[in-house]
DNA sequence: ATGCTAACCTGCGCGC
DNA sequence: TGCGCGCAGGTTAGCA
């Protein structure tokens, strides 16, 4: 489900409700997740929301004593909500706020994941991850000197989160169109001025789509409960078949590396 | 080191 | 209406 502007969507929602605020307990009703839920999350009480901060896909809950770390899966969401809404089906945990508000764990997949670490940094999902794609360090000479020698498509070195994080099957759709290369490429044989302007893209649609609240394609919903609207803006992701938006001629898909991909075959070479 | 596959799950749309 | 199949925003573990 969400790639890096739904997760930071999702932050940019809920954190106003969290941040300094206390959470009293938790509710699991499901701890079946991609791993277990920690014995740490049944028992937080009381505890004081001191940051809210996002790497990668993971969101980070810091709190005085250690940290909670979130990761939304295929089909997870977090969403605020009042005592009074009932309960959705596949909604795993509630965090009770002390606001009267709570935070609430919807993962109908359970993909996603819900640990407790004392050293968030340090832990082994987080500490090989590759750099973020909207800091300084991503640009087109880390690009290059990342993939030289390196046989592999370049769809699929976008996706690849120990060397950048946050790109998932749409926006590297998006970011290859956008950029008119070829999904298909071999990554290492890129020239540094496409890989210059390929990360500017990577950049900018990253940047947009956390403008418009994100991708919402199935039930994506931010903190809020309300869905992004960056889908009406995509190029190339779902439209496989379609006319392409710039020249008109079909939209095709293949599969690579068991992903979906959609490109145009006129305007990526 | 690099690279592929299976695995973890539920839900939905489509063809028959 | 129902059933079986394939596919869906991700990522890790395990094995070549």
């Amino acid at each position: 489900m969400p790639e890096l502007p739904e997760v930071e969507t999702t932050r940019n929602g809920i954190a106003p409700h969290l941040l300094d605020q206390s959470i009293d307990r938790v509710v699991v009703n499901c701890g079946k997740l991609r791993w277990p839920v920690s014995p740490e999350i049944y028992a937080l009480k009381d505890a004081p929301v001191k940051n809210l901060q996002r790497r990668a896909k993971y969101l980070i809950f810091e709190f005085e004593h250690g940290a909670m770390i979130v990761h939304l899966g295929m089909s997870g969401s977090l969403r605020l909500a009042q005592q009074s809404e009932p309960l959705k089906k596949h909604d795993h945990l509630v965090l009770y706020l002390s606001t009267g508000w709570q935070l609430r764990f919807h993962d109908p997949r359970r993909f996603g994941c819900v640990l407790w670490t004392e050293k968030w940094q340090q832990h082994k999902l987080i500490s090989n991850l590759g750099i973020e794609p909207l800091s300084d360090e991503f640009n087109g000479d880390f690009l290059f000197q990342k993939s030289r020698g390196r046989k592999t498509a370049i769809k699929q070195f976008l996706m690849d989160a120990s060397i950048q994080v946050g790109i998932g099957n749409i926006y590297a759709n998006e970011a290859l169109f956008l950029s008119g290369i070829s999904p298909k490429r071999a990554v290492g044989r890129v020239s540094r001025s496409r890989l210059k302007y390929l990360a500017e893209n990577i950049r900018q649609v990253l940047s947009r789509a956390i403008a418009q609240g994100g991708t919402t394609l199935r039930d994506f919903i931010n903190g809020n409960g309300t869905p992004g609207y960056f889908q009406q803006q995509l190029f190339v992701y779902g439209r496989a078949g379609l006319p392409c938006k710039n020249c008109g001629s079909s939209l095709k898909e293949i599969r690579q590396n068991n992903r979906s991909t959609v490109y145009c075959p006129q305007c990526q070479k």
